[in-house]
DNA sequence: TAATCTGTTCAAGAATAATTGAACCTAAGG
DNA sequence: CCTTAGGTTCAATTATTCTTGAACAGATTA
């Protein structure tokens, strides 16, 4: 089968380098690394299916990190393989969907948080009505109440966000294997 | 004037570290240092207006620190001074409005982002008006198209948030000093 | 004015997080 | 089999962010 010669590893273009940099703001922002803004901003620019040598070439960053960001970014739903004929690399295309982006955050992202944070508050029910001594009882409930209440505003929030995307579902339990 | 003998240096209750870590949690959630989270969930837990002094002995961290996410929470409108009487020390409390709270943070941490963003966005077009071959014009348009539309969505959701949290106005250009 | 009390600032050090690159898999080709 | 191409892993390095504490400034009192 045919070597494949030296890709196209021409300069990124003015205005796909500005792309990237908004991406590696909105990563900062969600708090993700930059490589993975940056991969997800050269891919959202592309035209076509691109390789991870393409990445690696393109943006100047290691293997390593355009693997782990692929990763990532494959988990979140933000990218998705396209399997393409003669050739056994893999390429990678950007999910241009914002609720399937916005989905994806919320499940790996947000949901772990949530889920730990309703524990948390069990927890801290638990030791108010066991610990806390008769005086001092009735300010702290107060104060979990008030807790409670955040939580239950935010859990409205969510699907409301991804309404307002257009989206329909929200997240069940996950799946998708490594 | 009567010298203040030794705080309040009692060890936390357990249920108050609970809550202190669960905003350890939140702060980092949205991008804030551990400090703060630390000193706001003290605050929240009081029942009374907490000293500068109250919060190095009890958080166990620095004066420095203190002072800085003091800063911070004032800057978002998270904690109030409490000028007590004859008292020359600052008194804190938490502020517990959450709308105060998401209105603090639209307004510090995501106002000036999504500002930058739209300038962004601006001269991203420009570019591909005037740097982008015809071939490639298109598609680019198209890309620069979709992210727009992502702004706008974006734009919309903010104000629902407030609205969910029970907010009515939504923030203008800042004001408040150091 | 000196002495003390409160709180702030900021350079230096400590702690975290991200990136790199070489070693390492696995699948396919020869 | 042995080799190579395509990717992944992970320990070590590097970059970033947070915290600390000593020096500082203002404000009050003696």
């Amino acid at each position: 089968m045919k070597k494949m010669g030296p890709e196209n590893i021409k300069a990124m273009p003015s205005w796909e380098a500005g792309v990237v940099e908004l991406f590696v703001r909105g990563a900062n922002l969600v708090g993700l690394p930059r490589s993975v803004g940056e991969i997800y901003g050269c891919l959202f620019c592309a035209q076509e299916p691109v390789t991870f040598d393409t990445l690696v070439a393109r943006l100047k960053i290691s293997r390593g990190s355009v693997s782990q960001g692929l990763k990532v970014l494959r988990q979140l739903g933000a990218v998705k393989v396209h399997y393409i004929v003669g050739s056994r690399k893999d390429h990678y295309i950007a999910e241009l969907s914002m609720q399937e982006l916005v989905q994806g955050f919320a499940r790996d992202q947000l949901g772990p948080h949530l889920e730990s944070g309703s524990a948390r508050l069990k927890k801290i029910e638990a030791l108010i009505e066991s610990e806390v001594d008769p005086e001092k009882r009735s300010h702290a409930e107060q104060r979990f109440n008030t807790l409670r209440s955040w939580q239950q505003s935010g859990q409205k929030i969510l699907p409301l966000v991804l309404a307002v995307l257009g989206g329909r579902k929200f997240f069940s339990k996950r799946a998708q294997k490594d």
